[in-house]
DNA sequence: ATTGATCATAGGAAAATCTTATCGCGACCA
DNA sequence: TGGTCGCGATAAGATTTTCCTATGATCAAT
């Protein structure tokens, strides 16, 4: 049993509107002949006589009518699955699902989503907002399509850029804006106030203290910097926080901040993909359009950041 | 440039389905490779990937997800047109354009009508109630499938079909009755009233009379056999109906019927149709009908009929 | 009856599609 | 770390489909 084919649809179109073998066949660019058999094959697949032929004129049959209605219907929906992958290899279109981890959305996200909405206006950008851990797992899944995370991720099947580069500086209470800034072993004497496990963040300034391992929790780490930030203002402890969450987190509490000496603390901010995927040189520029996001962001505060 | 084929379609389909090249081959009862063949020029058609492939699955991109849900609807169509065949192939379905002429329709329709939606309840009449020669003329520009006229037609390119005979018989008012029924010669002494020009009826009456040609209108001829008789029935004059028309047309006047003697005038009336209609079939069957219902019709009103 | 127009059919050529065989890559296991 | 396995891509030849040219058949008009 042969089946339907766009091809006789075509043709069989062709003829409705035309009522003539030669010149639909014409409007087609084939020969009469081919176009008689495909009708004829179309008519033998479907078991009914399409069209009626006299000497003089070639007409639709009653059946015909209603064939030819939907068929118009399916063609134009061909042609507009066309048209929908001329779009989408043009310009840059469609959802595009990006991983944030959480100590770097509320301060990327704002300047990054307004140019990617400038840049590539056809995008549908979906966020997710969670730890580095469930962003590598959901991009495995094929659930996210890339995800801004710390480098390295060193996963195999994930490809990697970097992002940019960004500092830790200390945050103190107010009163203690004078004090000088301790050394990384110094730090082991503070009472240093970090993020939930399983924070990224977390790992690097614990990394930073040299503290022999995760420390066991005691109650009091912060589900975010802002939290953290907050209960350094009330006298708490201490904290670390990347330079980027500078203007949001220190506004509104009685903090001061300081560099650190010598080597400083930091971490890199990267993009992460499948290596598989098609999206590869979007991503690409997704990428860029995130560094002179940073860039931007870096420029606009740098009066607020110690020197 | 070569096309979206529906072939194309089907092999996209069953691999998003599958999620896998080679049992979605299998589904499709083709090697692995002709669907990997196949997929890859449907996405260089595209220009767009559709399929993200890692080792371990088989995935849409976003733009293959858009692009499958339209798939599947245009599939989806694609199926119903053949349905839709399948349907008008086997039962007798869909619009049919019968034609029929005034001094038929309104005493066989009703039965007619009735038949066929019990016999074909499939069907979608429509009637078109005139002179046969706008009959004629629309049928062979294809906006009736057949017609119910007196024949003989003679027209080429139409093809006829025999549904029943009936005389004519002659309307006198009532006080007339006991008078000797005319000859045909006599007829031509009395008051004929006829109908308009253009019904085939009254030619035939006419030419029965043996009147020389088509008498100059008097402003009394009527539109429907229904005024004649109401005329005859006021003692205007004489006329003829045909057998089929009594029961209709003789309840509510006071008139009385005659039959001829010797040679009954009478016609024949026929079913026509284009003899390239591919519903030549289908027409037969419903000529059957039509012979149905006149017998119906017959039997019912014998009694009713002089003798 | 001949001619012109039109659609159908036939036969061989060209194009497409399919199958089998094989490659290459990445994952998984020892 | 190297072998093996699963899976998709590629290649080459066979098969099927589609097409074109030429010709046949039909019908209307001259």
């Amino acid at each position: 049993m042969i089946n339907i084919t766009l091809k006789q649809l075509r043709y069989f179109e062709a003829l409705t509107r035309h009522g003539h073998f030669g010149r639909a066949a014409d409007a087609c660019a084939i020969s009469q002949p081919a176009l008689s058999v495909q009708i004829k094959d179309l008519e033998e697949n479907l078991g009914v006589v399409l069209f009626e032929r006299s000497a003089r004129q070639v007409r639709l049959t009653g059946f015909g009518q209603d064939f030819a209605d939907r068929a118009r219907d399916i063609l134009r929906a061909v042609d507009e699955l066309g048209d929908l992958a001329r779009l989408a290899k043009d310009r840059m279109v469609g959802r595009l699902r990006i991983g944030v981890i959480p100590t770097v959305a509320p301060y990327l996200l704002p300047t990054l989503i307004q140019r990617l909405n400038t840049a590539h206006s056809g995008l549908d950008v979906h966020i997710r907002e969670t730890m580095t851990q469930k962003l590598i797992s959901e991009l495995l899944d094929g659930r996210l399509d890339t995800a801004i995370v710390a480098l390295p991720v060193s996963e195999p099947g994930l490809a990697e850029t970097a992002l940019f580069d960004e500092k830790f500086v200390l945050v103190r209470s107010a009163q203690e804006a004078s004090a000088p800034v301790p050394s990384p072993e110094g730090m082991r004497e503070m009472k240093l106030l970090l993020l939930e496990e399983g924070h990224c963040f977390r790992d690097q300034a614990v990394s930073f203290c040299n503290f022999r391992s995760t420390l066991p929790s005691d109650g009091l780490d912060g589900s975010s910097l802002s939290t953290l930030v907050q209960m350094v203002g009330a006298g708490i402890g201490v904290t670390l926080i990347p330079e980027m969450a500078v203007p949001v987190e220190t506004r509104s509490a009685p903090v001061s901040l300081a560099r650190f000496e010598g080597e400083e603390p930091g971490r890199t901010i990267g993009m992460v993909w499948r290596k598989t995927s098609p999206l590869a040189p979007q991503l690409m520029e997704i990428a860029e359009v995130v560094r002179l996001a940073a860039e931007q962001l870096r420029t606009q505060n740098k009066h607020l950041l110690p020197s």
